[in-house]
RNA sequence: GCGAGGGUAGCCAAGCGGCCAACGGCGGCGGACUCAAGAUCCGCUCUCGUAGGAGUUCGUGGGUUCGAUUCCCUCCCCUCGCACCA
């Protein structure tokens, strides 16, 4: 491929040393406020694969853009370097995660430099290092100091043979049974001591907040709102109490079980809860288990959470109805969650898809007691419209009350107002779909949780001055290398000096990217996580880059820890990341790259084969960035030849100057090049690289044909070569540095100023238009008249009496025009063919647009008229229309074709 | 089921009230250049017609409007997210 094209290796390699060399994309410490552009870092698998291509290759144009642009830039890389995979890497390969994670930084390290990525290496992190994690524990201390780590128990998956935590990506389901990934063994479900971070205690302001966050896409921020999922609704009490003749030992127990509280968005519903349902580990149905063994066996076997089917066992308890009095029998039931709402809810048959299910199923009463509210519903009428029939399915929607004694007639949003006001023991209460982050891993690979384990003081954090807590040796074990590490283990409480335990559990690695963009500001500082006074200026950042799996999970625990660090550490920041880029997926014949398909092109195989600034043409091209797109062969080839033509369009420059006069055609290419160069600008604010390039493109082929035309005008000519390659150079920074140095450039094209245009974009527009229709007029002339040769064809432009009748039909409000246009003197005196033009305006008064002024329009025809000559081989010649003639209209010149 | 985003010529894809038979690219066809191929350049590419022109189109069916690919409603289909959430 090299044969014909350019030597993208040797190209490639002599700019990256150069850049290197003159430390061209370092951030000063001392910058002030640099444009924060950011890729979200990746997590180092070995393998630089396309969507790492994508993603990196948005941020570095749009870094280079902005530098180009005169700002300081801070655009740096780092690595997620903690997690699983290498782990098991470390473990089939019987080496250990660090040397593994390790050389994987270094392979992809070298890969991104292949591609030509401008960071600043200086402010390079790596996340397994202690210099890292140790904020990570530094700040678990200061989490814990403001009340926001909590332990408790929590479910999670459990490997009896592996002796291990799973995480939910690792149980696998087989004919309905969940196992191993690793063993086949069936998973089981252990309650184990976890670490939680309070992040539901941000809630409100994490989702209030979202309204503000106006740079990121709607749908993630819908997906987060989703997530925290507040709802607004009652809180009731239901005492539960034995069924009367339930049992026959005592007659007391009618409050041995006392209140449960059970939330409900549905208070306006109260009247038709016809059972109550408690979930199967709710303490209640663990109590009566011991004693029922029907309830006993629903809990133990046939519960079924994940299943489809409401499923539930009645018990002997009643609950009490705290609005109506009235007893409703107690089911266990397994659609009820323990972690949704209070574990425990009114079932309302009426007015609920799944309850009602249920209630055919278990034959309990479906009773309406909300009715929709008819079409000519008046409230003050007294009327109350018919219950609805809900034999077959429930009612979901608010409506009118109905069979609700005093509530009856009232509206859903005011019956549950008063009904919560009105019943004893009611509140209005908030719920959240959000839970709190448990950050315990039960792995070797990641940060120590920083917490010392003393028989009598408990739970105990280590202090600041003995972190970072450092990993032992790796030990290839089945269970938590960290339990069996003992050595490490041991250690002395420092409370009480006794002798104690390391906690054995390591952190989410989530918690490593929550804080790592504000490492970047200051990625050795030894004091502290980052420099405040530094991140007060530079946060947040401006530009945020990256898959939308990440939509939920990373983009919200680093907004909770923004707040976190905003309130206690001094940080001026509640938000980090202003604009948010959700980029597209790259695929290959419409579906997802990916290894286990075996459908991936690599970039080192593109890169060798054609080059990276091709690479990264190709992909800024093929769509706009947050679209999917899919990977093109024929696309990477094209690039690849337009990259190589414009080479050979400087070079042929170079050797052999032109030397055209500046004329019509100059000036038509001169001003191309400025609209040219308003567009691409505008489009690379936007980040709508697939535009900003096509511009660069299209005048790259205005450029060839103005050579192919005449001899051009040096100057020009070299304008126009030398705002292309500035154009492309944030996309394709390589072979724009090599030309940019053959067109005699100076320094770095990464350094040059941006081109600038005093260009209007609708002007240029219009004008662009013009051209194109008067193009298309002149060639379906040709074609109808059947001219084969035409001799010389005249463009006529409409006078001026033409251009002031636009004017004033554009102003003009009256219902005719044609008033307006006599009552103007120059427009008058044209008689019969100002009538007729007034009668053309008037009939198409609605889409009437503002065109180019006459001298303009008479210009840009002038210098356009080459495209003609050169498409129909015949002189072109822009005349004055006659003005009585009326058969130019402005934006529209008369055409005459003389054989 | 709920929420969001989509369905445009052979394919990808722009347009988002009048310049729309609908930008651009790919593919296809024809031509120029070449010994030839490639690259490049110039046309054509919904249907009928030599052409003027006519007809049928922007998921479906309605509606608003002088006028709808563009606005509103119904339904169908696709993608994504959430989901026995009380």
């Amino acid at each position: 491929m090299s044969a014909d094209g350019y030597d993208h290796e040797t190209v490639e390699r002599r700019w990256q040393e150069a850049w290197a060399d003159a430390d061209v994309y370092r951030t000063p410490d001392d910058a002030t406020d640099p444009a924060y552009v950011l890729g979200m870092y990746p997590y180092p698998s070995g393998e630089l694969h396309m969507g790492h291509v994508r993603n990196y290759t948005i941020t570095d144009a749009y870094a280079r853009y902005l530098r180009m642009s005169g700002e300081e830039v801070l655009h740096p890389m780092g690595w997620d370097a903690f997690g699983l995979p290498a782990e098991n890497a470390a473990k089939e390969r019987d080496t250990n995660p660090r040397e593994w994670t390790e050389e994987c930084i270094a392979r992809m390290k070298g890969q991104m430099e292949s591609m030509g990525f401008g960071y600043d290496w200086e402010r390079e992190i790596t996340t397994c290092e202690p210099d890292y994690f140790r904020w990570n524990q530094w700040l678990f201390s200061r989490f814990h100091e403001e009340g926001l780590v909590s332990r408790r128990d929590a479910e999670v998956n459990w490997c009896p043979s592996c002796e291990t935590v799973l995480a939910d990506e690792q149980v696998e389901l087989e004919d309905g049974v969940e196992i191993c990934w690793r063993c086949d063994t069936p998973v089981t479900q252990r309650e184990l001591s976890q670490w939680f971070l309070e992040i539901t205690r941000y809630a409100d302001e994490l989702l209030d907040a979202i309204d503000g966050l106006e740079g990121w896409p709607d749908p993630v921020r819908g997906m987060q709102r989703n997530w925290i999922g507040r709802q607004y609704g009652t809180r009731l009490p239901f005492e539960i109490g034995e069924a009367p003749g339930a049992s026959d030992e005592d007659d007391t127990g009618s409050t041995e079980y006392g209140t449960v509280e059970a939330f409900t968005t549905r208070a306006d519903t109260v009247f038709g809860a016809t059972f109550f349902a408690l979930a199967p580990d709710h303490p209640i149905s663990e109590t009566v288990a011991e004693d029922d063994p029907e309830v006993r066996r629903f809990v133990e076997e046939e519960a079924d959470p994940e299943g489809d089917e409401p499923n539930g066992v009645r018990t002997d308890l009643t609950a009490t109805n705290p609005v109506t009095g009235e007893e409703l029998p107690v089911f266990v039931a397994d659609f009820v969650l323990s972690d949704v709402g209070t574990g425990a809810l009114m079932g309302v048959p009426g007015h609920d898809d799944r309850d009602h299910a249920f209630a055919e199923k278990r034959d309990v009463p479906i009773e309406p007691v909300v009715a929709p509210v008819p079409d000519d519903w008046n409230p003050d009428s007294g009327t109350v419209p018919d219950a609805p029939d809900v034999s077959e399915s429930a009612f979901t929607d608010d409506g009118v009350l109905v069979n609700s004694e005093e509530y009856i007639g009232l509206e859903s949003e005011a019956a549950r107002e008063r009904i919560t006001a009105d019943t004893e023991g009611a509140e209005e209460a908030t719920q959240y779909r959000l839970r709190d982050w448990g950050i315990s891993r039960q792995r070797y690979w990641g940060t120590p949780i920083p917490v010392v384990h003393c028989e009598s003081c408990g739970p105990v954090m280590v202090p600041d001055e003995d972190l970072p807590v450092e990993l032992p040796e790796f030990v290839n074990t089945t269970g938590n290398p960290l339990d069996a590490a003992e050595e490490w283990k041991e250690t002395t409480c420092p409370d009480c000096g006794a002798e104690a335990e390391r906690e054995t559990d390591t952190m989410d690695t989530f918690v490593d990217s929550s804080w790592y963009f504000l490492r970047y500001v200051s990625p050795d500082i030894e004091s502290a996580p980052f420099d405040v006074e530094r991140a007060n200026d530079w946060m947040p950042v401006d530009q945020y880059v990256g898959g939308i799996e990440h939509a939920v999970m990373h983009l919200l625990y680093s907004r909770f820890f923004t707040k976190v660090l905003a309130d206690h550490e001094g940080l001026e920041h509640r938000e980090p990341f202003t604009d948010y880029l959700a980029q597209g997926m790259v695929l290959l014949d419409g579906s997802k790259m990916s290894k286990s398909k075996g459908n991936v092109v690599s970039p080192q195989e593109i890169v060798a084969e054609y080059g990276a600034d091709t690479a990264r043409l190709f992909m800024m091209q093929a769509a706009q960035p947050e679209r999917d797109f899919d990977w093109s062969e024929e696309g990477v080839r094209s690039t690849h030849a337009f990259l190589n033509r414009l080479r050979g369009m400087v070079e042929s420059f170079v050797e052999d100057d032109p030397d055209g006069d500046d004329d019509a055609v100059a000036s038509y290419v001169e001003s191309e090049i400025a609209a040219t160069v308003a567009i691409a600008t505008e489009e690379y604010e936007e980040l709508t690289f697939n535009r900003a390039t096509r511009e660069a493109q299209d005048l790259v082929r205005t450029l060839r044909q103005y050579a192919d035309y005449t001899e051009p005008h040096a100057e020009t000519y070299e304008r126009g070569l030398a705002a292309v390659v500035r154009l492309l150079a944030p996309v394709a920074p390589h072979l724009t540095e090599e030309l940019h140095d053959e067109l005699g450039g100076e320094g770095f094209v990464a350094e040059a100023d941006w081109p600038d245009s005093d260009a209007d974009r609708e002007h240029a527009e219009h004008r662009r238009r013009l051209v194109e229709n008067t193009r298309g007029d002149v060639r379906d002339i040709i074609e109808v008249a059947g001219i084969d040769d035409p001799e010389r064809i005249e463009l006529a432009v409409a006078p001026d009496w033409t251009y002031r009748a636009l004017e004033v039909a554009l102003e003009s409000e009256s219902p005719n025009l044609i008033g307006d246009l006599m009552g103007v003197e120059e427009i008058r005196e044209h008689g019969d063919a100002a009538a007729d033009y007034g009668q053309d305006l008037q009939a198409g008064r609605e889409a009437l647009e503002p065109t180019l002024a006459r001298e303009e329009e008479r210009a840009a025809l002038e210098s356009a008229a080459w495209l003609i000559e050169r498409e129909f081989d015949a002189p072109v010649r822009v005349v004055d229309a006659d003005p009585d003639a009326g058969d130019a209209e402005p934006g529209r010149p008369a055409i005459e074709i003389v054989e």
